[in-house]
DNA sequence: GCTATTTATTTAACAAGTTAATCATAACTC
DNA sequence: GAGTTATGATTAACTTGTTAAATAAATAGC
């Protein structure tokens, strides 16, 4: 599929900086998300970061050990698992911030400012695509 | 990631015919690689089916359970393991087969056969960016 | 107010992604 | 030809993807 090998390339790019402070991509994900919206409820930071629910159930246990994210439950609703990113994490996305912005520069120049937004309205509209059942 | 949302929106027409026959997404791929290339070694049919080795190893075990590939050493190079399909394997292919053209038409068709080959050309000239270091 | 149904999260089980380490065989050097 | 290095495959350990089942809390009907 012309998708994984697109994905692997840009992937190949940035999975240095992300060793580098031991996070997986899929943390770093639920990081920024969590740093560009607050607060929220476990099911959308899943569909904002297109992780399953269950590899976040995983997620939180190990990123709230590391001090990365904090956890507690709605008041409203006591199904609801409320997350916020802590001061560990909101560190570590201030850090390595400018080195994901200089990625992304540089591969953006690389291939063609232009040809990147083309391509990523494509994506999108192919990602919103209405149901098969047309 | 763009990537990611698309590849999932794709999948999710393919995903309900590979349940159907019990395969995953990935010995799909290793299929239809060995269908097209015949014999291959691992290392090459992990390339073109973009599969990491240590997961092909595992898939080749449960693939010659199953009957779907064969395996061998090859004779000039004891190192080498070479693969091929196997007859259940070639079955399933020619089973699937037209259900899978059929939903690639209709994905094409949906969202239009001339946005679809920019986007595959966009992708392709994206994989194919020279490592970073320019 | 109490059961039945929905909804949010979690658990479980298995397949695969990922990196590092190990093993076996080739190829190379002297 | 023995010892070193390089290469292909495998194993190990950990994380995530994926589906199905289980839990727990909220909502709906009666």
């Amino acid at each position: 599929m012309a998708l994984l090998r697109a994905r692997e390339m840009v992937m190949s790019r940035f999975r240095p900086m992300l060793d580098a402070h031991n996070i997986t991509e899929q943390q770093w994900r639920v990081l920024r998300v969590l740093d560009e919206s607050g607060q929220m409820d476990a099911s959308q930071v899943a569909a904002k970061a297109n992780i399953l629910s269950p590899s976040l159930t995983r997620m939180i246990r190990s990123m709230t050990e590391r001090g990365l994210i904090g956890r507690g439950r709605d008041d409203n609703d006591g199904r609801r698992v409320m997350l916020e990113i802590a001061p560990a994490g909101a560190m570590l996305i201030a850090t390595v911030s400018p080195h994901s912005h200089k990625i992304t520069q540089q591969l953006s120049e690389q291939y063609g400012e232009e040809k990147l937004a083309t391509l990523l309205a494509l994506l999108d509209e192919l990602a919103h695509l209405p149901d098969k059942t047309a």
